[in-house]
DNA sequence: ATGAAAGCGCTAACAC
DNA sequence: GTGTTAGCGCTTTCAT
């Protein structure tokens, strides 16, 4: 068996009350006995039992993640950031994926609260905060990360996606094009901050909003770069079609550029087209992509950090929002090969 | 304070281990007690206390996953895997990333083994045993994942790369090519397998080994895309160029291929590109890649399945190897736009 | 500055 | 079938 605070006690002929307190870094203890314990513990590689000390004080001294599925690299560049930076304070993450299903969701939600951890971080596949009301009724400080839920006051750290929409829109209009037209997401903050950020700037520009310039398709039906697909197919349907394409997410950007060219048309001469999230190869597709970068890494750094704040300050200081100013990063998909 | 078995106990007037009995499906405890406990159970909506538990039984239900870096694909499809083996049994996964740095990944299996996880699995960065002693100091059952150690005898959950490396050879000499090259990875199980299955393919179809049609160049200088374009520059710099190039991963064939139409050279015409490991959009490069398949999520979910299985038999059965087969994919980069 | 006692919420013997 | 008694390895409070 791993070797316990009750035994480096009895090496030491000290008691293991001052075993713990040096372990916890009290300051009630002589500087020589302090010293002895640390020894003996390095020799021993002691590492203290997390449970018992979970079960003793009440916390962990780990976090939870929920996110609706890590083969996103959005989400796996999310966890990475967070890992990283619950490491400094050693604490540690205790994943949960919830496969897009709400009611695993809440499901995780709860084996979480029963592992004892000290924070939740979720990025929900909810649209309502039904499945929060076990959060609420523990009283373990959450965060929100990426998608926000409308009617549930909590912090939040995520994209600032009107901006995203906004700055991907504006950046299109810069060069020229005013036939814009937008594929969409799911009904969830992301999609429609994006959405609002596309109406914003056409309407800063004076460009007229088109219903039928902005497609939606569920993803239920179909994976990522297929909705890209078919949406654009709908596009070119269209008596006059758009001359760029804003994409909610760079998977259905690469579906839709794949689809005009299958249509002989060429990207960016006859449509120009924008992603979103800067995925990893985003830079080595068919057509290099254009998009908005939205730092997943720092995302979830920031959400560690926010997370342990609350931890640490017992009081639960009232809802905070860390948005992540998106950045545009233009590659050929809007500017051509001209370089 | 979240609800105790101590307070269904009472409410029921029922002694708390007849709680404890029933929500562990023991048998000697009457149809209509146990009844009555569920009931309770569920409208409290009652969560045991897994540090409780864990700290009174010895076992934890999670185990613990440390991979070398979330954001390969790979890893992350793979913890997705493991993931959803876990689930149905109700383990959790604590999740460690090692950041690719093998001190790390002794302190975060340290950490693990302090969290009481009943199993670990490892996709290790080091090449030599040593950070494991303390593992086999304990005695919780391990798995290796993707890469094994040379010198540890350990249960193991992987590609089979010397076929993959084969597979892919094979692949590019019945198209015809000749000069075929390799760029190769780290000193690692992966990359030296599926060097040794080149080699092997070459010499079943009687092709000499040409040394000079090697490179592999270190990881810690640059990043997988950059590694390819690097090492393919060498190769172009050689008399006689490659006709043909397996790359070790898809990241390095990316490279690979961008350096290859910088210099003109037509894709697969001139020289065909093999990469390994069908990440993601690999399909939607900017010459869709030729690769092999190694189900990465299959094999997260075949460590699942042998990780519970040693916890469940407290034997540990000897060594095991579960090698997942390659799968060629063949696209554009080897076959060229002709479909 | 040090330690004895109590208890965190549960499981594991063993009695009844 | 049911309950009693002891812990699991720690932290916490309160004496000393």
């Amino acid at each position: 068996m791993a070797v316990r605070m009750k035994d480096i006690a009895a090496d030491l002929g000290v008691s293991l009350v001052t075993v713990s307190k040096v372990l916890r870094n009290k300051t009630d203890v002589g500087e020589k006995t302090r010293r002895r314990v640390l020894k003996r513990v390095r020799e021993l590689k002691y590492q203290p039992n997390m449970l018992a000390r979970g079960l003793a004080s009440g916390k962990s001294y780990s976090i939870g993640l929920v996110v609706p599925d890590l083969v996103h690299t959005f989400f796996a560049e999310l966890a990475m950031g967070v890992s990283a930076g619950l490491r400094k304070d050693s604490y540690q993450l205790i994943l949960a994926s919830a496969e897009e299903e709400p009611g695993l969701e809440c499901q995780e939600i709860e084996h979480l609260l029963a592992r004892g951890v000290d924070a939740l971080l979720i990025a929900s596949c909810q649209n309502s905060f039904a499945g929060f009301k076990s959060l609420l009724h523990a009283k373990v400080p959450y965060i929100l990360l990426d998608r926000f839920l409308p009617n549930l006051k909590a912090h939040f750290v995520g994209t600032d996606d009107v901006a995203a929409g906004r700055i991907a829109t504006e950046h299109l209009i810069q060069l020229g094009r005013r036939r814009i037209a937008h594929i969409g997401g799911e009904v969830i903050s992301t999609s429609l901050g994006r959405l609002d950020g596309y109406k914003k700037a056409l309407s800063a520009n004076k460009l007229p909003f088109r219903s039928e310039l902005v497609v939606t398709r569920s993803r239920l039906e179909e994976a990522g770069v297929q909705i890209g697909e078919h949406a654009m197919g709908d596009l070119l349907r269209i008596k006059r079609i758009p001359d760029a394409v804003f994409c909610y997410n760079d998977l259905t950007a690469v579906g839709a550029i794949h689809c005009l060219l299958r249509n002989k048309l060429r990207v960016p001469e006859d449509v120009a087209v924008m992603g979103c999230g800067n995925i990893r190869l985003s830079e080595y597709l068919e057509v290099p992509l254009s998009t908005i970068d939205q730092c997943p890494e720092r995302q979830g750094a920031e959400a560690a950090r926010l997370a342990l704040s609350m931890i640490a300050q017992e009081r639960r200081p009232r809802a905070e929002r860390f948005l992540v100013e998106p950045k545009l990063i233009a590659r050929e998909s809007t500017m051509g090969r001209a370089k």
